[in-house]
DNA sequence: TAATTTATGTCAGCTCATGACAGATGACAA
DNA sequence: TTGTCATCTGTCATGAGCTGACATAAATTA
């Protein structure tokens, strides 16, 4: 990789890692984009070069995640059902962050923090995790062999990340916290679903053993 | 009621007709403050002293709804299972909305069309339901007898909630519509889930006539 | 009608965000 | 090494969203 991008990879790190910390110690709304230009000594401008908007990169590791989740729900086995490779995947992932280098999984957190304290940036989390729930869709109907517009395939996404939503709910102290209310979530998911809701028509589990 | 305040709800409602005709014809970012002050005959500062920010008029309508369901909510016999209470409460609002005076739920319909084609809009009508989450799920604890950080309250709601969401995916083209596709996700939903799953832990239905 | 409260308009100012242009810097071939 | 090219960066100007301060106009109350 050559100078020029490792030079722009670190000034884009670093314009996310001064301005989660403004953000978190003063608040979204106080801090001005010169704030975090200056603190990593670019002019203003360069900061509209990298992130589109102010909100940008401050959701910018949320973003990250919702990539890295589809990514991991795209390399489940298919013979694995739908609603359990959406559990594994979160599990994946979690466990990946916790493997990975600090820094990375530090942003996380402090994003994660941040969010959730900040009104705005929780609306436009939404947006982010509303607008991957689409191709979260598309790959679970695939699974399930519908296209799409399939509502049960809809239900089953929406579901997994309505519980995935839950999970962000509580104060984030750390990564271990945030997987053991995952667990808990749904161990209690699991015990108020029908076994085999998630699975295709075809495999459904039969009602009291009786031929169709 | 003084003519004063009549006067403040004209213009109140004459700002957002004029906000939704504009934000539809001409998409919302395209439009001006400026130009919704305009046709309404105000002085743009006026506009913010009816509405804290360009999206709190976009979402007001929004926000009315979720003021409304809550409403709802609580008016609901106690005798009823909380996730019977909630769909209850999703049905007589729409009935509300259908017998109620045609402008407000013209502005309901143009709403939900406009947030749904808006990404950023898109997420503040996600933290609106958010932040009404938390109270519907007070108010479903207290039918289930518990504290409002229990689990499994929240899931019912987090669970109600997504059903909604789904339900506002489709197309908008007017109320019954939204009826229609509401009913038919709540069956599907009550096909994916356990009987009983919404009562509180005393009441749960056992499993084969066994005494607990 | 007079006094008081409240809504509105005007103005100045800040922050966010974008386009245009010029200068600086890394990439690459002769 | 040097020159050329592509790309990144800074400066400037501009517009839109939003807010505080103050003066004016309107409605309420006495």
């Amino acid at each position: 990789m050559g100078l020029r991008e490792r030079k722009k990879q670190r000034t884009r790190d670093a314009l996310i890692d001064a301005a989660l910390d403004l953000f978190l110690s003063q608040g979204y709304e106080a801090t001005t984009i010169d704030q975090i230009a200056a603190r990593v000594e670019v002019s203003p401008r360069t900061f509209f070069r990298y992130f589109a908007s102010k909100e940008d990169v401050a959701l910018s590791p949320t973003a990250d995640e919702q990539e890295m989740f589809l990514a991991e729900l795209v390399a489940r086995p298919l013979s694995e059902p739908p609603f359990t490779a959406l559990s594994q995947s979160m599990r994946a992932m979690l466990s990946i962050l916790k493997e990975a280098d600090g820094a990375e999984a530090s942003r996380v957190v402090k994003a994660q923090r941040l969010v959730h304290s900040t009104p705005v940036l929780l609306g436009g989390a939404m947006r982010l995790i509303r607008e991957n729930e689409r191709r979260l869709i598309a790959e679970v109907a695939r699974r399930r062999g519908t296209t799409p517009d399939d509502l049960q395939s809809q239900l089953v996404v929406s579901v997994f990340v309505s519980i995935g939503l839950l999970c962000m709910d509580g104060p984030t102290e750390d990564l271990s916290g945030l997987a053991r209310r995952y667990e808990e979530l749904l161990t209690l998911a699991e015990r108020s679903l029908r076994p085999g809701w998630d699975l295709p028509v075809r495999a459904e589990a039969a009602p009291a053993s009786v031929a169709s």
